[in-house]
DNA sequence: AGCCTAAAGCTAATCGCGTTAGCTTGAGTT
DNA sequence: AACTCAAGCTAACGCGATTAGCTTTAGGCT
């Protein structure tokens, strides 16, 4: 048989890269096709369907985020963990719009589905840095949504464009971090969590 | 000439109102003509494409966000003016998750384009809300920006359904809302950074 | 009342893109 | 050297958006 040049591996990163310039929805079997250097139709041996190769760059951008969180994590601990995290995850999805685009378009597809184990590692890795915060165990999920909403919402309106005055983006996710760091700081003082 | 049953409001309604049931993704031309009853054809006597029809639904829901935001926000200041103002929006998003999703996916196609004033009066309500936090001139397109990512980062989670134990959504938002109300009051990123 | 125009519908046809069917080739195995 | 099958290819189908061109009909005008 032909020597594998394509893995589904590579496709998938191919597929991966290519989103990322063009853009999530502008994803087509011709495009990656080209970008492979084989005709449309030849992708339908590495791949079932468009589907189920977008569901592939969710599950590869969801890897991927995970780690680069995890390891912004890593070794830090309270604010410096909530900054670093929050960072991490701003920089993949400017990085890696496409992708990021993915994995939100995406649903798991059933109980065995990757997607939902390398979800649930990045909500661990959130989970673990905001431990660091000895905030009350009722609170704690509401935290942890409240988290993800403003990194995400500041993340996707910074992909689409949202942000006007761009000059200072970088300005106002710093006074972000800050403003959700005091806020945890606060939540745990108020109930007697202070270290005085 | 033939009375005029379906004018350019009454087409875009229907199609906002179909975006909501289907999904904005699951747009299709000849379903909007089903719902009408009219031929696929037939539709582009009242548009000029799919994506000026896309366009139409995302400056309906700008506006009609607007106006009750704006309503919402109408006669209360402070906690309550947040408060009203957030869950407005979150109503609006949960019960109108096409239109939501029809703005965020559109992007102003020029000068003149009426979704820039309709955003404008979002941003403008938003403004007159934060206002009365007395927030440090400096810090409000920061807030602003932080206020923005919280809510459309929980609408659109929400939305999409990623809040797996949905029991206590509720109860996580108005915890996000005082969580923000208690950091604007306080006014946390005055003082102190903690950026990485 | 009776014409005349143009808006609004329709059918037929085109185009692009995802996808399927079926053929061909060549590397690795026997 | 024969054999097999993964990986490519071309041809063709299907569906949704869009265009072309015809038909109908209501409103304005004489």
């Amino acid at each position: 048989m032909p020597k594998a040049r394509l893995t589904p591996a590579s496709v998938t990163e191919a597929a991966a890269a290519l989103v990322d310039e063009v853009g999530f929805d502008n994803l087509s079997m011709g495009l990656l096709a080209e970008r492979l250097g084989i005709k449309t139709p030849s992708l339908y041996k590495h791949v079932t369907s468009q589907a189920e190769l977008a569901h592939r760059i969710a599950v590869l951008a969801m890897t991927e985020a995970g780690d680069t969180i995890r390891d912004a994590i890593q070794g830090r601990s309270g604010s410096a963990a909530l900054a670093a995290g929050a960072q991490a995850m701003r920089t993949y999805v400017r990085e890696h719009p496409g992708r990021y685009a993915a994995a939100n378009a995406t649903r798991p597809t059933g109980p065995d589905d990757p997607f939902i184990p390398a979800s649930e590692r990045v909500l661990a890795s959130w989970a673990a840095m905001l431990s660091g915060y000895g905030l009350d165990p009722g609170q704690e999920i509401h935290a942890m949504r409240t988290l993800r909403s403003v990194l995400h919402g500041f993340a996707t309106l910074e992909a689409a464009g949202g942000f006007q005055i761009d000059a200072s983006v970088d300005e106002s996710f710093a006074w972000l971090v800050t403003f959700i760091d005091q806020g945890l700081r606060a939540g745990a003082a108020s109930r007697g969590d202070v270290t005085a």
